[in-house]
DNA sequence: GATATATGCTTGCATGTGCAAGTATATTGC
DNA sequence: GCAATATACTTGCACATGCAAGCATATATC
């Protein structure tokens, strides 16, 4: 069994690189956005009100709380982002996708999709897909990060 | 379909993710070697001669040139790989694992079965792990630097 | 054999990222 | 109410990484 639990934990960490490899390339050059940063804001477009603090968007992209200080600031400038207090606790700084994000999200959302399309189209039956999918699902279930 | 393909594209990566970050902190503090600077042993563990060309290590790991050389040279230092020129083709600057690369490998390889034991134990059925081993091994089948 | 093109590697630069420390605000214990 | 602790965020630093340019060598074309 250890083999096996190292078999799988070793080809997902190795199909992941690269499928994101592939992906990385054409996705910034369309939208100007790393796939990191569509993670993002797909995070925010799912969430009540489209915002959340910069600490649970944290741990919901597994990246350290300065990350997403740093990756903030450059969509903010952008006007993807907008920062937002909190009334009740001045420490907080909320991250919230404006219009022009949610838009943004949107269109990257299509490209998302093509490219994996490209990646399991013709190749992939829709049961295998159904039980990759459930397989996969497993991982992050308990994750309150999961776009999905 | 289309939200098929979308779904189990986005869960890979989002595992993928989440798992690296779990593996990344404790593994680098035990080895002094990073997650991917562990892949790039075993990639030279596993060929003939213990040994490759940076480009086809790159091609490999799914990063570029300018990554396998800047990689290579702190476990050059630390005596873990070795530069190795090829005598017909001056141009080539392999990359050599060495006795104490070898031994480290080993020894990594132990941390990493462990941290996937903790991922998959007491939840997976042995069923459901070879099928997610095959549904894994067919994206990256084709890939010349599968681990597995 | 000389020139043009291709290939393998390295380096300068820009950007992404985590950790530890610093700052500001909240909460707890007394 | 005050001190101690905890939490949210930012910033300095170190390191990782890709791209484009540069250099050296190999291969192709003539």
């Amino acid at each position: 069994m250890d083999d096996l639990y190292f078999k799988n934990a070793l080809r997902l960490l190795q199909s992941a690189d690269k499928v994101k490899a592939r992906l990385s390339g054409e996705f910034s050059s369309i939208h100007g956005l790393s796939v990191n940063e569509f993670f993002l804001l797909m995070q925010l477009e799912r969430v009540t009100n489209h915002r959340l603090a910069r600490v649970e968007l944290a741990k919901r992209m597994h990246i350290s709380a300065s990350t997403v200080t740093r990756m903030a600031a450059p969509m903010e400038k952008l006007g993807l982002v907008a920062r937002q207090a909190d009334e009740r606790d001045a420490r907080l700084a909320f991250v919230v996708l404006t219009k022009a994000g949610l838009k943004k999200v949107k269109e990257a959302r299509a490209t998302f999709a093509k490219q994996a399309t490209y990646l399991f189209q013709d190749r992939w039956t829709e049961d295998e897909l159904n039980h990759f999918s459930d397989l996969l699902h497993r991982l992050v279930a308990d994750t309150p990060g999961n776009l999905t």
